[in-house]
DNA sequence: TTATGTAATGCAAAGGTTTGCAGAATCTGC
DNA sequence: GCAGATTCTGCAAACCTTTGCATTACATAA
């Protein structure tokens, strides 16, 4: 791996000028210019990163933390990091968390020293301190989907608003048992999109049946059971809002398993409008964040901070993006 | 931040005490030690990755490159690889390639000096000699799913053989007119799938119909209207055989649309088994590759041929690892 | 007491880069 | 022919760590 000094010893000059040239920060004269690129040509020479981060105080790189890329909705969140990473020249490193905070935690113990120039973190549990402390030591951080109370930079949706809107059109199109399938509850997002849900409801004159709302056990197959379950009872729920596309999905396979034709029998209604939405049978009606975009936004914004700390030397106010959601209609829903 | 210096200043000790303290390698009297660990503790010191690495020459970070994370089977990869790599202490950088041998070629250049230990690519395309020169330059490179005729560490699937038995299950059962989904035949892998199926009907005397091999042009979504199209032929094929999930799960779309039962009426096969083929209406019968597990295995290649190099100075001779195909049936075929 | 060995520590170089400061070379105008 | 500006180049320190070599301190044996 030849370096800058073999270039300076190949063309005769010194390291400095070879550097300098190189950067071309400054006055070198154009002979010298030549030679410098012709030797980094012959010896094909490229900087040593490590080297370089390590002077200047900065490495490019940063870390996008999600629960878990095999989770539908991470993979086009996580392309709309790389892809402006990549644009303005930053690398990413890609962890998966599980939702462990202890994995979390080693991570930005193992990570953070120097190596490290930022962190996106779509992965926050409530009351995460470490990530807070994270932000006081003035790193760069900003967080994706999961809001949180204090003063971090976010990207985030309504979610109790979206989820409003999808249970007043369920509600518009004449359905009045609207079971909602919930995520874990400890995340403030799955109790914003019930609460939306719950105020629909309120506002239509519709009380919430709690028989109604099925809550998560033992992973997203326990829908599945529960969907089965309510088709048996005297009155039959006519629609399902599930707070996201996974779980949708399987209350569709439960319904098809059980005979229910979806939408003539019962409307579902999905959340977050993953890729697979508009590919299962039947395409599903759902409420589209745009995860792409939130990614890209959230690497936008941690550039801007990492930016302007190394102009001056603290981070900037945090600021929280609220984006817009959408509900799509396709035939899952009558 | 604080660095060695500021413990030793502290502690009164010499930066090498305490690096070596810290490093445990050598002697140290037991008051010397806690003296050390105290400051460390105080001072909240942790190591500058940077530095160590620069003066190690190894920077426990390696590189995963595929065509893209939104592509339904590289989830499951980059979690096997994610996952191994945590285990034995690496760190992983994405990228995101869209098949381009440009994006693939401007990330070798800028990352390959120094601050990467190695490379996973899954993204080759044939004739890839950046790629052959990345090794000859002793560089740690290990493929995974896609092969290459050359001398590059490899973990494969016989694709040949998995699509073979795929076809021959299908005629099996009683198939005669097999339409086939190819992908991008410049990749050797979709040519291997597409002989096994040759293969299998070969040899139960069913002439190849070129009418019912379906070549994608402007995207996996020229499936639909090729399948609605063949079901307009006066002779209807009676299965379709996809090279991959995502392509079946265009064709079951298409074939819903046109009212075609399935597998009633035509079955349909899928290859990968991706997480999303036991969940769509019907679930998808399909040839599974252990897509985790060749993530893992390639990491763990990777792990070996970087620690082998780092012993000897120079790479252990390459070794192609084949891993088994399973034939998954499950309802979209009779 | 002196020699010998071992335990404990420090000095300084090395890894490759960037950059402030200073010195050298060239040019401009008189 | 020379002052003064302008252009060009080099030295050396700094970023933070690791580590070979040298040195000191201490203990044990002769």
């Amino acid at each position: 791996m030849t370096s800058l000094k073999d270039v300076a010893v190949y063309t005769g000059l010194s390291i400095s000028t070879v550097s300098r040239t190189l950067s071309g920060a400054t006055y070198v004269k154009e002979e010298t210019r030549r030679k410098v690129l012709e030797a980094v040509r012959i010896l094909n020479y490229s900087p040593n990163l490590l080297a370089q981060s390590l002077k200047r105080g900065r490495s490019n790189t940063v870390v996008l933390m999600i629960p878990s890329i095999q989770n539908m909705i991470y993979p086009d969140l996580t392309r709309g990091v790389e892809d402006t990473a990549r644009k303005k020249g930053f690398t990413v490193i890609l962890c998966n968390t599980d939702e462990s905070v202890d994995i979390e935690k080693a991570y930005l113990k193992t990570l953070r020293p120097r190596l490290i120039d930022g962190f996106i973190i779509a992965s926050m549990m409530p009351h995460s301190t470490h990530i807070q402390d994270l932000r006081k030591e003035q790193c760069p951080v900003v967080l994706a989907l999961r809001a949180c109370d204090t003063d971090i930079d976010a990207v985030v949706i309504n979610n109790h608003k979206a989820a409003y809107t999808g249970a007043k059109y369920l509600i518009e199109r004449g359905h009045r048992k609207i079971a909602i399938a919930l995520g874990n509850e400890a995340l403030p997002l799955y109790t914003e999109r019930y609460n939306g849900y719950r105020q629909a409801l309120a506002e239509a004159d519709i009380a919430v049946d709690e028989a109604l709302v099925m809550r998560e056990r033992y992973g997203i197959s326990s829908f599945y059971s529960m969907t089965t379950a309510l088709l048996e009872r005297d009155i039959r729920p006519d629609a399902f809002f599930a707070t996201n596309d996974a779980r949708a999905i399987v209350i569709m396979r439960a319904l098809y398993d059980a005979g229910v034709s979806i939408p003539a029998d019962v409307s579902v209604m999905g959340f977050d409008n993953v890729t697979m939405a508009a590919l299962v049978e039947p395409p599903l009606s759902t409420i589209a964040q745009p995860l792409y975009d939130i990614g890209a936004l959230a690497m936008e914004k941690l550039i801007y901070q990492i930016q302007y700390k190394e102009k001056h030397g603290i981070l900037d106010e945090p600021v929280i993006d609220t984006v817009d959601t959408s509900l799509i209609i396709r035939k899952s829903t009558r």
